[in-house]
DNA sequence: TGGCATTTACATTCATGTATGTATGCGTGT
DNA sequence: ACACGCATACATACATGAATGTAAATGCCA
């Protein structure tokens, strides 16, 4: 049945998305034709070519539909005026991230991008996903050099020590998380492990 | 130019095995076919298939020349008859496996395992991996339980969550690092922000 | 000389891209 | 209001190329 309304053709374009993160997520990326992908949603490969320019560019497209939760952090550290101190925006910015990334479609892209697909190629961003974890560790940076001036960090860490351990910890935890989400929760262990670093490196009185 | 001596068949292999490193790292497993390969070790495909059922047996091959970096920091705590404590035993099992992951073959293999093939197909023992990732969880926390209970470890902090802290930086570490192994130093930086961890933990006098 | 290592040749499968077909929604003119 | 025309939203068909697996051919060492 062709052509129908322009909300019916904006439903398939989203119902293709759709399907290409269940059949990613379930086969990986280059082991899916775009057939399959077609075809789970119910349309044909034609539909597919008319919507996206290839595989590369439903790739993309389904990209788009999410947000990187180390922009997130970026956004969350450097929108906010501080109406608190740094370490306790690094560490909001860290959860709300977590909590962004619980979420299903977050959840299933994310998986798809770290555990179903090979960097180098036309098809997946490595530039940018670089870029975009340079630039997060250095705003996490001068938040952390930032806590060092202002007294709040013991003297025993280093500001640029005090952002691998976080970033690192971040990273990890979103990686084994979206390996085996159903070992632990990242909201629940992965924010207290996110809260116990900070506690650890808070400097008291 | 064929049958070789029994030592130079073997030396083919191994070069097949080498090539296949160096082609799986920079295009990626699954753009890669065992024609690249071949012609990569100045053979053909008759070669490979002589040598290796199939592309997946040439991976796991590929996969059986080096070690798992957390089976090699099951292996450092479990075989040792603890003539350190369980903190400095998990912490220098760390380090050991950071210098074991700097060998070029070591780095280039779990370099193609985390960013160059796709998890979820015959290629990738991914239950293996879990499983492996499950054990050393094991393995520390039992370390982390008994340093507790020997009260090496601060109050604050609970052995599990210890453990997932210690996992999840190791995991992020090592992650980032095979992603760009120039930004920083794995043994240095890496290990600075694994004892910090280890000085942040211990209780002290 | 016979089995081993390797090449060459061949058949098959499969994904891609493109070209073409086609029915329908939608604007336009009157 | 209604017929007309066109662009839209797909489906279908086809050509191509690439990778795979296997079988046959080839030469060399022991």
């Amino acid at each position: 049945m062709p052509r129908r309304t322009k909300a019916e053709a904006e439903a398939t374009r989203e119902a293709l998305l759709d399907a290409a993160e269940d059949v990613f997520l379930e086969k990986g990326v280059s082991r899916t034709s775009l057939e399959h992908i077609a075809r789970h949603a119910g349309m044909t490969r034609g539909a597919v070519y008319w919507h996206f320019k290839n595989k590369a560019d439903l790739f993309h497209a389904m990209l788009d539909r999410v947000k990187m939760p180390l922009q997130q952090i970026i956004d969350d550290i450097t929108a906010e005026q501080q109406p608190l101190g740094p370490l306790d925006t690094l560490r909001l910015a860290t959860l709300h991230a977590f909590e962004m990334l619980e979420r299903p479609r977050s959840c299933r892209v994310h998986t798809i991008l770290m555990h179903r697909c090979e960097f180098i190629s036309d098809i997946n961003p490595v530039e940018l996903q670089n870029r975009l974890a340079a630039d997060c560790r250095e705003v996490v940076r001068r938040c952390f050099q930032q806590a060092h001036d202002e007294g709040l960090l013991i003297d025993e860490i280093a500001p640029d020590v005090a952002t691998l351990m976080l970033h690192s910890m971040i990273g990890g935890l979103v990686h084994d998380w979206l390996r085996t989400p159903d070992s632990f929760s990242l909201r629940e262990s992965g924010g207290e492990a996110i809260d116990s670093l900070f506690y650890l490196i808070t400097r008291r009185a």
